[in-house]
DNA sequence: TTAATGACCTATC
DNA sequence: CGATAGGCCATTA
């Protein structure tokens, strides 16, 4: 409305967006893809205010084990597994997601 | 204003 | 090979 916000979560937000559909992405490849390897701490920042999301699928972003974190703007945790689930995606035993099957190439 | 924390990753020993 | 430490950006108090 007024405040403009920096570049920084414009570009993690679009890198997020941009994930297809039954695949997901890490915090690491989409901070290396917005083009800073080193705000994987602000990804995931970005994601857990959540401003937009509507438009965010923070369920398709998860760390590097493939294991989605706690907390979500959605409104649940069992929302995470739920909302992959329903895109294709499969899950370890662990609660972990196969990343060998649905880590996003980044392309 | 400064300080501290945070849904993390990478590099090095 | 495995484990540890550090670092970066932004937000909040």
């Amino acid at each position: 409305m007024k405040e403009e916000k920096p570049n920084t979560f414009e570009l993690i937000y679009e890198q997020v967006c941009r994930i297809p559909y039954g695949k997901v992405a890490t915090y690491g490849m989409i901070a290396r893809l917005a083009g800073n390897p080193h705000w994987s701490r602000v990804v995931g920042y970005a994601l857990h205010v959540n401003p937009r999301p509507g438009e965010i699928p923070c369920h398709r972003v998860v760390n590097r084990f493939g294991g989605l974190s706690s907390a979500f703007a959605f409104g649940g945790c069992g929302m995470h597994r739920a909302l992959l689930e329903a895109e294709g995606v499969e899950f370890d035993a662990d609660g972990n997601v196969d990343l060998d099957r649905f880590l996003w190439d980044g392309k």
